[in-house]
DNA sequence: ACCTGAACACCGTTCAAGT
DNA sequence: ACCTGAACACCGTTCAAGT
């Protein structure tokens, strides 16, 4: 039987564990609490095992981690292109996905994208609907390696404020207009006038739009270099 | 005297500690060892003090982060243009001149970029020579906005990459070509063909060029929207 | 092989007590 | 006000022992 608590191998079969149910429940956890609740003592919890019980299926906390990193961009794979497009509009479509993917999961894509070892075989295919576009669009290989790389970088960038603000729900909300108008005279002169122009309301800001503005400035960049 | 171990209130002017006494020693043991080499304990142990002494001082860990957050962006707010630029050149300074702020602390940089808590006006006023160059530039007040966050969210990807990397050079170093020849046929078959025309010695990555050729490609793009 | 229990060497932070 | 000591409620991980 092997209830809870009793120790011993539990009969072929009859394994209460394994690395797949260890990854769903850690998903699961970082999801709704963060990755600062994600401890092992509290993930085997959850399980109903002794915190021990998880080494026996994945080495360490880090492992649990690049293997949440593995579900996460598994997702990316299968997304097709849709037809018909321009390979200026493709190329936006694999950014607009990345974002996507990434944001399903925005507590562990903080993690993920500040970890070099949660970085596996999974991510270096994420990045195959970039050069898919790219090629399409003519550009020289090293071109296209460089204008992925700055795709990329950005998206991560871009993430990295988006998910910050999101997670700061609880704090006091960033407001710019206010944070220049307490800044001392001419500390920011420039930052200051533009900002105060814009005002309270055209200051609204929407990630949606923010994201899709710069995937024009960068596309017409890229395009830029063909000529 | 109020020596070591000996509790009670120091004399006036015999304090031992001080907000910035903490923080110089965060920032060295950061800088020398890792955020995460970065306890209270270890600060007060390298201060000769006990742990809860800090406490009177700044009021939690998250509190001594965003005080060094502080500390780095602070030494940006200087910087002048340099004279006879072309806005363009001048913009691509200031991108220049944040990676370079952000980079002389490695260990700290990820923590902070990834720590909406540890950003306070001076890192507001960071952004005032971005704004001031696309003002020269004859941007919209609204066009000059998002330009500014497309810039900076490229910057911050771009330095998530380049200090994952460096962090990571005890790991086995990521080698593109190999990875992509392990990759199942068909996996990412443009990916797999861009790179391997590129070959082992045309991926060799710099940093540094990497960096100028994404600013070339965002810049042109901002151009492009003058248009 | 798979699970457990006790133990080690840590954490951040609260609280009461010293001067 | 500034510093200390003991204590609370945690961590990740090693190791020996069960079946």
């Amino acid at each position: 039987m092997n209830t809870a608590g009793k120790p011993g191998r539990p009969r072929a079969g009859a394994e209460r564990l394994s690395r797949d149910a260890i990854l769903t429940a850690a998903l699961r956890i970082v999801d709704d609490e963060g990755v600062e609740a994600m401890t092992m003592r509290r993930l085997a919890g959850t399980l109903g095992v002794n915190p021990m019980s998880i080494y026996h299926h994945l080495p360490n906390k880090a492992a649990v981690f690049a293997g949440l990193a593995e579900v996460v961009f598994a997702g990316l794979d299968a997304v097709q292109p849709r037809a018909g497009l321009s390979w200026q509009e493709e190329l936006k479509d694999a950014a607009r996905a990345y974002r996507a993917a990434l944001q399903a999961h925005p507590n562990l894509a903080l993690q993920v994208l500040s970890d070099p070892s949660a970085v596996s075989d999974v991510v270096v295919v994420t990045v195959e609907p970039f050069y898919r576009a790219l090629d399409r669009g003519g550009l020289e290989p090293r071109a296209i390696f460089e204008s992925v790389n700055t795709l990329v970088d950005f998206v991560h960038g871009f993430l990295l404020g988006e998910l910050s603000v999101r997670a700061a729900t609880f704090d006091l909300a960033p407001d710019l207009v206010d944070r220049v108008e307490k800044l001392p005279e001419g500390k920011a002169p420039t930052l200051s006038r533009v900002v105060l122009a814009l005002g309270r309301d055209g200051l609204h800001y929407d990630f949606d739009s923010g994201f899709e503005s710069a995937l024009t400035v960068l596309v017409s960049g890229i395009e830029s270099t063909l000529r």
